[in-house]
DNA sequence: CAGATAACGTTTGCATGCAAACGACATGGA
DNA sequence: TCCATGTCGTTTGCATGCAAACGTTATCTG
């Protein structure tokens, strides 16, 4: 029993940090990350991997406006930008229309990755839903993004 | 219809970088995070709180022992407690038993901060799964803990 | 006791991630 | 046309987060 002169003590649940959702999604994200690094191609990041895939998607597109498109601040969508252009995955070029903007696509050369990258990704998520059965993945993923 | 030249094609699930666990986990974590910096006082971050509090827990510890608690990198814990050194919340003094170690332990004029701590992390809680019912709520975080 | 092994804390290097401020440019309405 | 407003990209500053290497000190084992 606990102090019984409050009676709001006795109702109100205690603090275990090991029960917050934030603290468990910490670690949940740990673990993804690992994961991920094992298996992802090229050195991809998780950011990096998300930005590429999703360039290959728009086509071309501002780093803005993909930053937008995969929830990166503008400082964070330049870091992970100039990153890939490091690599040689991403090229650039001058909007003819406006002069503020520059339009990235993906390079040529790693057109063909997509696939790869699609299949990869694809396991990447199984490997990380992997303590849980079908019901209970599609019942967390539907629950999660309810909290985007 | 899809590719039926292709037999894998039309039972391969197809990737969808916003179904992926990896990417909605960073988004909510981003919501996470945004509403932690609204509610959190002393400018606390959730790695500086989560380590404050598992100190005011444990008691004396040392630094690479209450990284280990909280899941925290021993570069990574050295950051925040330097944070928090600096910040005054945390103290330290030498292992008298062990010339390696210095004991880490909350200042005692922060001693009756945990309180307050518990009772805005319960609210950062709450908040962050505000938009899921009770049921919901224990049954995220339920599949959250086997994917630690 | 001596040598291997492990733990402690530190530092460097790299990659997010966000806030805030900045100059350059586009575009709308007065 | 001119001016306000907004967008684009950049930079700085701060806080994680992990890998790898390092010197110091404990501890275990032969």
């Amino acid at each position: 029993m606990s102090d019984l002169t409050n009676p709001a003590e006795t109702t109100r649940p205690a603090y275990v940090l090991d029960e917050q959702v934030g603290f468990i999604l910490r670690l949940v994200g740990q673990r993804h990350s690992a994961i991920f690094q094992r298996l992802a191609p090229e050195g991809l990041t998780t950011t990096q991997f998300a930005a590429f895939v999703r360039l290959a998607e728009l086509g071309e597109c501002s780093q803005n406006e993909l930053g937008r498109r995969t929830a990166m601040d503008v400082a964070t969508i330049k870091g992970v930008v100039d990153r890939l252009r490091r690599k040689g995955m991403v090229t650039l070029r001058d909007d003819p229309h406006d002069k503020r903007r520059a339009l990235l696509s993906v390079a040529p050369d790693y057109a063909h990755l997509t696939d790869d990258l699609y299949s990869v990704g694809l396991r990447i998520s199984a490997e990380t839903l992997e303590p849980l059965n079908r019901d209970e993945q599609r019942t967390l993923l539907r629950l999660l993004k309810k909290l985007r």
